[in-house]
DNA sequence: TAAGTGTACTGCATACAATAATACACTTAT
DNA sequence: ATAAGTGTATTATTGTATGCAGTACACTTA
């Protein structure tokens, strides 16, 4: 499990490793029944509280990302059957199209943006 | 100038305001050389505090967006050069690969994905 | 002169992120 | 039984960011 922090970003430590894990379980580089870095494992490799590492691992639990078992440790659950959250899905098309703005104000055009969205949709399997 | 602020949103009213006159102008809804409305009258119709308008209406100025006049108001700018940023453009690749993973936990496949992307691209001018 | 601009500053309340230090409940291997 | 390794829970503390309140200043226009 080779994870990359950046303590000066905005975006919390919890929510990087959340990011990454589910990147790394897209890539099948974790594939469903793998066992992941137990929390004090984690913390000290990275060099955090333990508790960061927790709420990270609570928070992909709570989305049935993995599975945690008291004592033995947490692991990659069956692939899920992703349900339309509209609520998500709507709050997604909210960032998409922040992200189109800021892109166009950085002199990116239609064609560039597409391509690449295409880049990483194929990176991280989605036509599969 | 109707903006809709989200109080209880996570992102902060300054940023708001930043995305929406950001997109105004995109759409051509306010063009160069147009005023836009002062601090005071901003702050009092949305009903937030002066400091916060300031804020957003400096960053915008800082971006090269906007141009104030002290004592006359704030104006539209020319039609900007972009630049590549290429620091930026970082960010926001990184910012669309975590979109890209969202969007398939939610169930969105690649030409959902797609198709929503040129839609905005298509709303706010991204081919002109 | 008066009213309307943007700007600057202090203080205050609130929320969140992250850490520190413990303690608890469970499983596994010895 | 015991010890070591799991995830979890609690409390306290620190730092940072947001937003508001209040006030004051400098400038432009009528």
């Amino acid at each position: 499990m080779l994870l990359h922090l950046d303590p000066r970003s905005s975006t919390p430590i919890w929510e990087q490793i959340i990011h990454q894990i589910k990147e790394l379980i897209l890539k099948k580089i974790l594939l469903p029944g793998d066992k992941l870095a137990s929390v004090r494992e984690l913390s000290s490799s990275l060099v955090i509280n333990p508790n960061t590492v927790s709420k990270a691992y609570q928070e992909l639990e709570r989305q049935g990302i993995i599975e945690t078992l008291r004592g033995k440790g947490t692991f990659v659950a069956e692939c899920i059957v992703p349900k339309a959250d509209e609520q998500k899905v709507e709050a997604l098309k909210q960032s998409l199209k922040q992200l189109v703005i800021e892109a166009l104000y950085l002199g990116i055009d239609r064609t560039e943006f597409i391509k690449m969205a295409e880049h990483y949709l194929d990176e991280l399997g989605g036509s599969t």
